[in-house]
DNA sequence: ACAATATATGAATATATGTTCATATATAAC
DNA sequence: GTTATATATGAACATATATTCATATATTGT
């Protein structure tokens, strides 16, 4: 009985466990995760996020798309400038659990 | 004066960024992701694990070697039997982070 | 409407990565 | 030592992904 409204919990784990992956994907970028901790510093236009990486526009607006698309950035547009910054706290807080570790790892 | 010694903060940092991303890069994927999870529940030999998700013991043991050179799991060996476990709480902090935000953003 | 500037996007290419198959290593039982 | 079992590893293949180049879109100023 219910069936098809029935979701059982392995299905839910593993559409979940897909979901995680794919975001973690996404910080498992040497760009992007630089893109990320410069906007850590607050928001930053296109441009400037690539001249501070010294890597070329079309690179970084790709990027930024993904970052987009993951919800862990958010646009702001003035003028033609486009604004940056990060989307919200778990992203910087899955950046700095993940530094610890390294940190922790490195001192073993 | 002392430039061989002196490392630029910007040095460490991308070489620091760049461990990262391979640390995240580690969690992005599918497979290992799975492996994380069903590790959370205690050790588990290769051979349950492989059954547990289905796929062929040659393609978790490749796995388990990515996650045990990032430090996330730890082997134990019994008589022919190996043992998996996760290594330390940053693997399931980081886990659990990033669970929330996925929650987090299907709840808009 | 036109030119200039900021950003986004599509196609192409090069590289990285996951899985499979076959086989190697390690331990245990006999 | 031989056989059986558990895990690891190397090569090959298929797929995914990041960057570049060329070009498109969007906004502003004239």
């Amino acid at each position: 009985m219910n069936e098809d409204k029935c979701i059982r919990k392995e299905e839910i784990d593993i559409n979940a466990l897909y979901d995680l992956s794919e975001l973690f994907k996404v910080f498992g970028d040497s760009t992007r995760i630089r893109i990320i901790s410069v906007l850590m510093d607050g928001e930053m236009c296109v441009y400037h996020i690539s001249e501070n990486l010294g890597m070329n526009q079309s690179a970084i607006s790709h990027q930024l798309r993904i970052l987009r698309s993951a919800g862990l950035v958010r646009p702001r547009r003035d003028g033609k400038t486009i604004y940056y910054s990060l989307d919200d706290e778990h992203v910087e807080t899955i950046f700095k659990t993940g530094m610890e570790h390294i940190l922790h790892k490195h001192n073993d």
